[in-house]
DNA sequence: TATGAATGAGAATTCATTCAT
DNA sequence: AATGAATGAATTCTCATTCAT
């Protein structure tokens, strides 16, 4: 049973490596097999489909990003941490952000990844959402600041810097200074 | 002569609808051939590899995108304008950007279509350099503002909403407010 | 023991029922093991290849025909009776003689079936010739009769309705009053 | 062009042979092309699915019964003379009729064969229609002839004796001399 | 007896590309 | 410039069978 599991694991890892370095374009399921050392028609008994791996190398993704959001008392700071986990993150396991792009990409072709992605968005835009909103209630941002958009820019932001680990960390930095001005002296 | 550029736009054209509405993934030469009337093999006469056609097609797309940038005496005008004409082609001709942002993630595996894709946005970053960098000059941004941090998030941003026409314009409209808080009343 | 002797007869009902229904092009062991709720692998535990499961359909098969041949005095009504009673067959148990079709096609390439086959056809013809070769020696029939030939006949005629089951009593009513007219009246 | 044709044929032909040997359950595409010599990939330049080239065979098998009826004043002469044609073509090409009988089997699977299949039966079954009613017509028949009967008769008998060409003549002329019996001489 | 994992051979089909015409 | 024929390598997926448990 867990050597089941192993195999598994192991097919979605080739996989994941795979779409990582060649996308989706170059995705072919003999290279698979043989990473994880086996026959390619072995790997049917364990994904009947190619989608069907697919999927798994989504779950396997889309997994990564439990929500790590803090519950400090200030939003602000709640908002640059969170982000700094992000461009962290997107330093560190670059791949891990490059395949979400990929399946980004793919999900307007496929119906089913497309379903799985916008879940997952979802509750990623409810946590923002819930930032910015305590945040205008306690004064933190003025009263004008148009929550949604604001959330909305932030994922854009974020997409946007998934190819860029180099430039994550101070794109993520600049767009929370804009919102909370750090004021250094006084 | 003509009559081979008109072919050969036929084809860049109908590449680039096959690779708007299906990705390189499913991207076929003979669907391309049919669309534009020849024969398959036909198609070779006039891009000699897939690879070739492929380039024309980055070409094109990236023809779309020569700078338009105005020369206002306010850089905070020029820079929401400039956003804005972003987030209405975004609306307004989506496809060109979800072609964009295939070749992008593809840049990643080919090196000539990298080398094309990051000539360009050095073009793009370079315009916006110039009008963070005049803002700060003419005291219309603080001093502490960080030119280059700013440059690559108003790049990201605009990365990040290439796949969401609806949201192109809030996000954009957003993000300058952050610059330049509008100040209506007093 | 009796356990294992239902478990083979569920597997060989339904191997008959599967090729009833697509023939051997599409007979698969996958579908048959499910369809006795079983793996597919223990399936070999009981036939250890597909031919021994055909083998054993076969046999099924040819045991649903043991002669029913009756003992009336009258040769004719004799042999009336017994095409009635293969029409009747024919309707009510369609799938029978289906298979049988299948496996006659099948004979020519599979020496054992043909066998087999030939062996149950063969008592099937004694039983024939039994009939006309005493009709004529009662002179219910000319002496002039081609007894071989006649049998031969009655046995294409019965092959050729197997799949028309709907024309399957007028056939054989027709060819019966051929050798026997009925003379209603005077 | 007629080059085109001659591939076309010698597919065709190398496909009918093929089924005609090891029936439907065999039949492999490429043995196919290989017997033509050509690259198995190039067979489906000629014929785009497995479907096709079957749907092509079949068209092969039953343009070889058109219609040989003749116009003798006799109609029982008439029918005799045709079963002895399909008998004799049953002896000198058995292929024939065994691909007919696998196409028959198959037919209950496929729809478009059965059409075919059910076409071509129907232009024989008013051909011998026409005989029967005629010769009741003119008295050399009964006129308690069931004609419909005897006509689902012969068309039984004649698919009973497709695999069987060494039997083929005697069977017919026993049907023949059933419906007209041969008053030698007196 | 029963299973699930594994295999290897092979199935139809597709595709970019080349070549002779 | 244009075609259709041809290729060969590759693709996903299937299947009967075996083996260790």
């Amino acid at each position: 049973m867990t050597e089941r599991h192993d195999r598994r694991q192991a097919l979605v890892h080739a996989a994941f490596s795979a779409i990582a370095e060649s996308g989706f374009e170059g995705f072919r399921l003999r290279p698979i097999a043989a990473a994880a050392g086996i026959d390619h028609s072995t790997l049917h008994h364990y994904f009947r489909t190619k989608a069907d791996l697919i999927a798994a190398v989504l779950e396997h993704v889309t997994s990564q990003f439990e929500a790590t959001m803090h519950t400090d008392l200030d939003p602000a700071t709640r908002l640059r941490q969170h982000l700094r986990e992000i461009a962290t993150a997107v330093t560190q396991r670059p791949e891990l952000f490059i395949v979400l792009d990929e399946l980004d990409l793919r999900a307007r072709r496929d119906g089913s990844t497309g379903a799985d992605i916008e879940r997952d968005e979802q509750g990623w835009r409810d946590a923002l959402t819930a930032i910015f909103t305590e945040g205008v209630a306690r004064h933190v941002w003025s009263t004008d600041l148009d929550v949604a958009a604001s959330v909305e820019l932030v994922i854009a932001t974020v997409k946007g810097i998934r190819l860029r680990p180099d430039r994550a960390e101070s794109v993520v930095n600049q767009l929370c200074d804009l919102f909370s001005p750090e004021r250094p002296h006084a």
